[in-house]
RNA sequence: GUCCGUGUGGCGGAAUGGUAGACGCAUCGGCUUUAGGUGCCGACGCCGCAAGGCGUGUGGGUUCGAAUCCCAUCACGGACACCA
């Protein structure tokens, strides 16, 4: 007999598909459609298994949403812009474009033997001039509508190499490179306005029922929209134009606990300061070495300068409060001031403390009054608790109509007005680097900043750019910046900033409908093709990219390139997890790092790739060849720099695709981290083998009828029923597991011939999403029609599925201790005179009467004594 | 620090208010094979000779019944706006 070759079989459906161009998506209006579409990949140059698990389940999707009769879109492209590039063009020398191109050549011919049902015609790349050309056009059209406008905003500066730094560029302070400590500098940037859209984007959430929970409890929370009380505070001692200070709180139920206010550094009064000051100078330019991430001002130690400036309370002008400038007050949310109560508010008390300030009480615990000793007394916005220095004396209220009566209150007196505020900021897309998409406007001495024309885009990048000194490459090109206003042909700038890459993932899903369309999008496409139906990546992009394509899909209807039902352009979101791997590693003693020697018991780590280490007898893993021990540690996020790496590259031609795929499926739900295991993936080629060896014996069999046939046919039908009920649910580990069963069934079966045959025919069909190939080679062989990937799915028969005995378990007092088997629709009074007469029931109740008896038709029963 | 998740045998997991551990891996026993890191058959949560008891991170609660719902707590992971 042959054996099982799955290079042979592989390559030979793969041509058969394509020759058949069996994956073009077609715009048929005679059937529904369906579009899955995976996040697109960077490309880096290799696939790696995170690639090959979220493509993979989008594969097992749109095979099986045609073989129901869709017509599928199931597209591939590239996000090609991005800082990789450039850093690779500093280090190695070469051309960002080439680059990437380069890599992108590589991994398609890694993903390719995949077998994955992708529509290639429709493959592009970010860095391609005929999309990022579309998205200039659209950019000039965002902002004739006024969705996009310019402002200042802080970068992270680093002095050394005089260059803007990504916020991943920032370690502890210090630029990557240089090493120097960071500053941050304001320049002046593009913004779109989605800021806009905040009460849009947070009530349409609540429709996106095919959505993760998670997910949009996290762009709830982002979004962040909160009542509160916007208060004017008069100042003291303050310069000229700051007699008032603006302060926004969600908590004004607190005002009288006041104890100071603070600023953040990039307030327009620490502004005024620095200018003349020294000492607050001093203390703006430490702050500013912090950098500009929101987790870095939040973990930095909270640290404040006191300006010498007053405020009055606004409920009594003889109570004044010192006015701080604080290192870890935002600029961009509120007014960029606060009021601080130390009684009720952590990092208030903290401050409190550092800088000896009072913390006067507002409120106690209902039950118990507690004084504020080490902890602040925060209680959720919903417990009631006791006012001692409300607005309207001693009152028992919750906080949340506490805050509603101090707007009240407040407003009514003059003091302050009720706000909504929103924590979302807009967005700013300016970089000031070379690889990403020129944004389309010039710079004009007369007429100022001037969309280009239309016709003249799209705007392409110079090739002939440097990368031996840092900064932005296209500031330094000799000819590129000039050009002629579009307004008035006089000579003029090009704007050398270029688009966040976050812009061109942002409306992908749209092109792919259309993909080489002279405009964005193609109208007549674009309404059949969108929404994308069944979306899915990982985790990681929960907020930021799928919010920016919400925004930006909204933005796209208002300039005319999206139909209105595609403003949310994700029906259904599913989120996977990460492929993990074990670690392994030696530590090794070394006495000298360089030239300098190191104390005893110094060790450097040494990592080992899988490959490197095998399981030695004692159970233990060893480097191959040395037969050293080596350390494991328990499986983390696959990483280079740790070598718990796997080149899905080697697994397809160790085991072929089908079993890579097949492994990466099986072992975990796909909303978990999967942990590759080399005995897993041999565990799975051993099952493709055994069902193609199956397979193989069903094909020379005769045709004999046998005494299981009707069984299998049942066993068949369920798991029809149980394999497309899974698939549905995306539980596609559940749905292997079945098949396991099914394969389990068939082989042990004492079944007929023919009767195997149309099993094993209905398994192949069954296993198809997850392993096209060797579904096609048993189809062909048992004589099955055409391709299976374009066969109708199987449907199970209800009448089959129907069982005539039903087990009930009988707990006692919750416990099973017992079972009777009953006819499936057999009365409550039948099963309760069964159960009181079952000898486990009658030796535990020994004569008495039990206190009640529970049967849940068809399930249980139970017991209580 | 803030927001959001996850936690079940030796391991991946199944069960989402009703028999905890489906299915797979590992392990152990047996059979086949010239041989096998092959194939087939069987056992397999923990304690216990057994009867039986215990058991879903930890502690409490709701319920006839909790892995599942609620409260608290611990551990691990993701996001934090210029990584993609």
């Amino acid at each position: 007999m042959q054996r099982f070759d799955p290079a042979g079989i592989e390559a030979k459906w793969q041509a058969a598909w394509e020759a058949g161009q069996v994956f073009a998506a077609r715009r048929d209006p005679a059937k529904p459609k369906y579009y899955v579409l995976e996040m697109f990949p960077y490309p880096s140059g290799r696939i790696h298994m995170g690639h090959v698990r979220n493509y993979t389940m989008g594969d097992v999707v749109a095979r099986y949403k045609a073989a129901q009769g869709f017509s599928v879109l199931h597209p591939m492209g590239w996000d090609a812009f991005g800082m990789p590039a450039e850093n690779a063009a500093m280090e190695r020398g070469g051309h960002p474009r080439d680059w990437t191109y380069g890599n992108i050549a590589d991994m398609r011919a890694q993903m390719k033997p995949l077998g994955l049902s992708i529509d290639w015609t429709r493959e592009f790349a970010t860095c391609d001039p005929e999309y990022y050309g579309q998205q200039q056009a659209m950019f000039i059209d965002m902002l004739e509508a006024g969705l996009v406008y310019r402002k200042n905003a802080v970068v992270n500066w680093d002095p050394v190499d005089m260059t803007v730094l990504a916020n991943e560029q920032v370690i502890d302070g210090k630029g990557w490179r240089s090493g120097a400590e960071v500053e941050r500098r304001e320049l002046t940037q593009w913004f779109f306005r989605i800021s806009d859209y905040s009460e849009e984007l947070l009530e349409a959430l609540d429709g996106l029922h095919n959505w993760p929970e998670k997910v949009r409890l996290m762009q709830r929370n982002w979004i962040g929209k909160s009542r509160g009380l916007q208060v004017a505070f008069s100042t003291v001692g303050a310069p000229d134009g700051f007699d008032r200070l603006e302060v926004y709180t969600t908590r004004p139920d607190t005002l009288m606990g006041a104890s100071f206010a603070a600023i953040s550094p990039d307030h327009p009064l620490a502004r005024h300061l620095e200018r003349h000051n020294p000492a607050v100078a001093e203390f703006v330019a430490e702050c500013r070495r912090i950098g500009t991430s929101e987790e870095a001002l939040e973990k930095a130690e909270k640290r404040g300068l006191d300006t010498g400036i007053r405020v009055r309370h606004p409920f009594d002008n003889a109570w004044e409060l010192p006015v701080y400038i604080a290192n870890f007050i935002l600029m961009d949310y509120g007014t960029g001031a606060i009021f601080g109560c130390p009684a009720h508010d952590q990092r208030d008390l903290d401050f409190a403390r550092k800088y000896d300030l009072p913390h006067p009480d507002v409120f106690v615990a209902v039950e118990g009054g507690q004084p504020v000793e080490a902890e602040a007394f925060v209680p959720p916005k919903t417990e009631p608790v006791r006012y001692i220095r409300g607005f309207a004396g001693d009152e028992v209220q919750t906080g949340e109509a506490a805050v509603d009566a101090a707007i009240a209150f407040c407003e009514a007196n003059g003091v302050g007005q009720g706000v909504t505020n929103y924590r979302l900021r807009d967005w700013g897309i300016s970089r000031q680097r070379y690889w990403g998409c020129p944004i389309p406007v010039v710079h004009c001495d007369t007429c100022g900043v001037v969309p280009e024309k239309k016709e003249n885009l799209p705007i392409e990048l110079p090739y002939d750019v440097s990368f031996d000194q840092p900064g932005n490459p296209l500031d330094r090109h000799p000819t590129w910046r000039a050009c002629a206003c579009p307004a008035c042909g006089q000579p003029a700038r090009r704007e050398t900033d270029t688009m966040d890459t976050f812009v061109d993932s942002s409306w992908y899903y749209a092109r792919f409908t259309s993909p080489h369309a002279d405009t964005p999008t193609d109208p007549a496409e674009a309404d059949y093709w969108m929404n994308v139906d069944q979306y899915i990546g990982g985790i990681e992009h929960a907020i930021l990219h799928l919010l920016y394509s919400r925004f930006f899909a909204r933005a796209m209807h208002r300039t005319g390139h999206l139909p209105a039902k595609a403003i949310e352009p994700f029906d259904a979101l599913f989120t996977q997890g990460m492929v993990t791997h074990e670690i392994y590693y030696q530590d090794v003693s070394v006495a000298q790092v360089g030239n300098q020697a190191m104390p005893a018991g110094t060790t450097r780590r040494f990592y080992f790739f899988p490959e490197q280490v095998e399981q030695a007898q004692t159970g233990g893993f060893v480097e191959k060849g040395s037969n050293l021990p080596v350390q494991v540690i328990p499986a983390q996020k696959m990483s280079k720099s740790k070598k718990n790496v796997v080149d899905p590259v080697n697994i397809i031609r160790d085991f072929g695709a089908d079993t890579a795929r097949w492994f990466i499926l099986s072992d975990s739900p796909p909303e978990r981290d999967v942990e590759w295991t080399a005995a897993g993936a041999e565990a799975a080629f051993k099952h493709l083998t055994r069902v193609w060896r199956l397979a193989s014996e069903l094909a020379e069999g005769d045709a004999p009828a046998g005494p299981g046939d009707a069984a299998l046919l049942k066993a068949m039908h369920r798991a029809i029923h149980e394999v497309t009920e899974a698939i549905d649910g995306f539980a596609f580990n559940k749905a292997i597991a079945k098949l396991y069963e099914l394969t389990n069934t068939l082989s042990k079966a004492d079944a007929g011939a023919e009767a195997k045959r149309q099993v094993m025919r209905t398994l192949a069909q069954l296993m198809t999403p997850m392993v096209p190939h060797l579904a096609e080679e048993i189809w062909a062989m048992l004589g099955g029609e055409g391709l299976v990937t374009q066969a109708t799915w199987p449907k199970a028969d209800p009448a089959m599925l129907v069982e005539d005995e039903v087990v009930l378990p009988i707990q006692i007092n919750g416990k099973r201790r017992s079972e009777i088997s009953v006819p499936r629709d057999m009365g409550t009074a039948e099963v309760e005179k069964l159960v009181l007469a079952d000898d486990t029931v009658v030796r535990v109740l020994a004569g008495s009467a039990p206190k009640k008896l529970i049967v849940v038709p068809g399930r249980i029963v139970n017991v209580v004594i």
